[in-house]
DNA sequence: GTTTTCAGAATTGCATGCAATAATCGCCAG
DNA sequence: CTGGCGATTATTGCATGCAATTCTGAAAAC
């Protein structure tokens, strides 16, 4: 067995992944102060590394930090998501030009057979193996936009929007478009159509936009199921 | 007068400012070390708030942080520029699009006056001019398609390729063709149409992007004209 | 009943100290 | 003279302490 390289995990990518989670799982909700003292004895670092990894997250627009003030999950509001997705669009566009340009036979072959699956699991309306497909799928492009860059800029863009539960909100008509989409996706690929493959994901995108939208209009705001009714 | 908001500038944004300035001006070289007691004293921050920088300009792409091994300015490669320009291009792509739909004639009329500017000053073939009049246009269509989004993401790849002096390399054929482009973009933006002026920065990027690797195989790597064989 | 004030507590921002890791340089073997 | 090795030095990573700022809440004023 090859020796892994023993790899010093450092106290601030620690807190910062340890955050990550917190805020993508909904732990800490929209507008809740973060103090630095007990997240800092929570993850188990000190206030040094902490502070590095929330003026990181603060960077990457996941939480803000107020001078003096300390560090608060911001809420999202449309207008916010109406700046954000255009940009992601624009983003999920290039990726889908460019892997449609790179993809191999194989790389089409994995994904036509996510799509297959994803398809299968929306006509029996599983929307938690749905979500997790699509997911993949995404990824799956975007890793073969192959773009370093690209894949950055796009997950933090992503982080933002993930705290959001528009999954469980998505109704029958935005799916059902969604799904078109994917199959207009596929067909792009396969074709090795990158502009075609960029505008679907373009549209697409739009699509998200909406059903975020719908989503935080039910009162979903941000992380979490804190605000739900029931 | 109203008062202004009395806002200290905490140690932590002084020192990016006062890293940014040093990396954009070129005193440090890529591949030059950073080392952490030198810059705090220069800047007159401690090692805590400079560190905090240093991770955050890292997150951009500035420099590189390795571990226990300190911070290093990045050398640019040609990979990287490829890697880097065709996000830019689709930013800069959505940029013009909304910049398009959005500007008013008195936008419209400052983008004109600048642009005329410009052309003369690249008649003349006054190269400081141009650029500076080239950068408030590009700041101005950014601005115009009034998305914080946008403005950030943009401005954190440009910031990579700012210390690359490309100007004093870029040879008469770019020039011309970047000017026409500018010409096209006028045309574009008064015709208020705005996937022809996505399109027309898209096309401006690829010129953008040959000059800047012209410069780089010129040996003006990085920041700085230390490398200049004189 | 509502608003203002102000002392005490809590919290943040930053500097410094100490342990751990990496770089450096002189020394010795070949 | 060159290349490898070990002690010394330099540097980073992190924890902690202290001053400055903000927050809290209870009493006083209206």
């Amino acid at each position: 067995m090859a020796e892994v390289e023993a790899f010093p995990v450092s106290a601030t990518d620690k807190a910062v992944t340890h955050l990550r989670r917190l805020l993508g799982s909904g732990r800490l909700r929209p507008g809740e102060r973060l103090k630095e003292q007990e997240l800092s004895t929570e993850i188990g670092v000190s206030r040094t590394p902490l502070r590095e990894a929330l003026k990181l997250l603060a960077q990457e627009g996941l939480i803000e930090v107020l001078p003096n003030r300390g560090a608060r999950v911001p809420l999202v509001s449309e207008s916010e998501i109406d700046d954000l997705f255009p940009v992601m669009g624009a983003l999920e566009g290039l990726a889908g030009t460019r892997a449609a340009a790179k993809a191999t036979d194989a790389d089409i072959d994995d994904v036509r057979a996510l799509h297959y699956q994803m398809a299968a699991a929306w006509r029996r309306r599983d929307r938690a193996t749905y979500h997790r497909l699509n997911r993949e799928i995404h990824d799956h492009l975007l890793r073969l936009a192959d773009s370093p860059t690209l894949t950055r800029l796009h997950g933090a863009l992503d982080a933002r929007v993930a705290g959001i539960r528009f999954e469980a909100e998505m109704d029958g008509a935005l799916w059902d478009r969604a799904m078109g989409e994917h199959e207009d996706m596929l067909k792009a690929l396969e074709a090795r159509n990158g502009p075609a493959l960029g505008a679907v994901l373009q549209r697409h995108l739009e699509t998200k936009r909406e059903t975020v939208l719908a989503a935080l209009q039910e009162g979903f705001a941000g992380a979490g199921d804190g605000q739900r009714p029931v």
